[in-house]
RNA sequence: GGAGGAGUGGCCGAGUGGUUGAAGGCGGCGGUCUUGAAAACCGCAUCCCGGGCAACUGGGACGGGGGUUCGAAUCCCUCCUCCUCCGCCA
């Protein structure tokens, strides 16, 4: 959530903000009525608990003394009265309060373009060329089944559609894929590797943003009250829930592999088809928490650092800035690495590389001290995924086929897979 | 899953209804002393919210939430976490 002083202090800039991002700017107004009545509320409850505080002091004097004390206390019942019943309405009006603040997106930074749909999004860099192929591509899932490394009927059959099977060599690939990756980000970019849990509480969900917003897209353990998590985003930002850090500790920088879990029901079809969007894959998935003034430098390297894993296996790819309507929620900007897919010719995007600034930090109350004694701060969240896999996958096997339907694998990868180069049918 | 026990400030730890943000100790910061340091002594300390240009000032916080009471760290309910024993299990 955004500062609401920000709203009180500059109400125009929220507005403005507002206005980019597409959303309704009379937003700022109802949540500058509701506060308006709150604090009058507030200086009331207050005025009158200052009173009944003195009140009751007196009444342990009183009776220590040995004198008769029932009329002050019939005084204090009837603060007490009074107060209770102001305090009713306190209460209705900070829930009001904070669910019209929780509605509220955080402000795009300057730098994000102005727009509202994926339209007006700039292509910052592109890199590689699309691989040509003297020979007639095939779709990923073509591939795959023909090698018998994915089995997507078998996945339907046993979790329904959207759930894949990876099998034999096809298996392994993901894995040293996955593998591949968490070592890059941890033994050459400086991030602590983290295994979180899979499930979280609603409580957690809350702190990164995916509840109450987004209720719907998630899977959810009733009995427990759990949920699992459809990004390691989730538990990973959640470590630092309610803690106060110190500068030197920061920037913090987290990688984390885990299983993603998506309930979103596309349509299926065209962009539903093969790996494109299923509801279980996996990921690494980069965090970093940063002093406020580093934030911006940081953002550029998490991007880069996306970018080598898809650059060291020759993946070809263009960077997006978002502009302001088209970005997440919390985002205050935010760059979409898309790979290129061969076989669909489309782009598709495998991460989303994002600064929150404080908005995740002040909901999730991640602090910071300058220095002993100094006034926490709130810290500055970053992710991004390094990388999603499923796209990846596709593309992988897209570009990698070769004209006899075998798949050639990436040279990277072959150390994590025995020193196996070539993926053949049978 | 069953039976018990516990949760107080950075840490340890007193406190079972009343002028307690909370004794004491450790650790921390500042000062006195000292050539410097140690020791000793003195002093200061948290976070959140409201009002105020400010000095300052009011309120709240003893795991979280709710309740009883004129008044709750202290009593009751509930949730969370940790510990011990039993059961079960990879």
């Amino acid at each position: 959530m955004i500062d609401y002083r920000l709203i009180r202090n500059e109400p125009d800039r929220v507005r403005a903000a507002l206005l980019k991002r597409g959303y309704e700017p009379t937003l700022a107004e109802n949540w500058l009525a509701v506060d308006a009545r709150w604090r009058e509320t507030t200086t009331r409850v207050e005025t009158l608990t200052a009173e009944k505080n003195q009140v009751s002091k007196q009444i342990a004097i009183d009776k220590k003394e040995g004198r008769d004390a029932s009329e002050t206390i019939a005084r204090m019942r009837a603060l007490g009265d009074e107060i209770q019943s102001l305090e009713e309405n306190l209460r209705q009006l900070e829930e009001e309060r904070d669910a019209e603040l929780l509605m509220i997106p955080n402000l795009p930074h300057e730098s994000a373009p102005e727009g509202l749909t994926a339209e007006q999004n700039v292509e910052v860099h592109r890199w590689g060329n699309p691989i040509a192929f003297d020979f007639t591509p095939k779709p990923h899932w073509e591939i795959a089944e023909a090698l018998d490394i994915i089995d997507f009927e078998r996945g339907a059959k046993i979790s329904g559609s959207g759930f894949i099977v990876y099998k034999g060599a096809g298996a392994a690939l993901e894995r040293a894929i996955l593998n591949y990756m968490l070592d890059m980000h941890t033994r050459r970019h400086g991030y602590t590797e983290i295994f979180p849990p899979f499930l979280v509480r609603p409580d957690s969900m809350v702190g990164t943003g995916q509840l109450p917003k987004f209720q719907e897209d998630m899977y959810h353990c009733a009995q427990d009250e759990l949920y699992l998590i459809p990004t390691a985003e989730v538990p990973v930002t959640n470590l630092l829930r309610e803690e106060i850090l110190d500068a030197a500790e920061l920037p913090i920088r987290y990688a984390a592999y885990s299983p993603c879990f998506r309930r979103e029901s596309g349509a299926a079809g065209r962009h539903t088809r093969g790996l494109q969007r299923v509801h279980q894959f996996n990921k690494v998935e980069l965090v970093k928490f940063t002093l406020p003034e580093q934030s911006y430098e940081e953002h550029e390297s998490l991007l880069k650092n996306a970018e080598t894993v898809l650059q060291s296996l020759g993946i070809t790819y263009r960077v997006m800035l978002l502009c302001a309507g088209d970005m997440g929620f919390a985002a205050a900007k935010c760059y979409d690495v898309e790979i290129w897919s061969p076989g669909l010719g489309e782009w598709l995007e495998v991460s989303s590389c994002s600064n929150f600034e404080d908005f995740q930090a002040r909901r999730a109350q991640i602090r910071f001290r300058r220095s002993a004694g100094a006034k926490p701060e709130f810290v500055h969240t970053l992710n991004a995924s390094g990388v999603a896999m499923p796209r990846l996958m596709a593309t992988i096997i897209e570009q990698y086929q070769q004209a006899d339907g075998s798949l050639v694998i990436p040279e990277p990868i072959r150390p994590y897979m025995g020193g196996l180069e070539r993926i053949s049918r049978g």
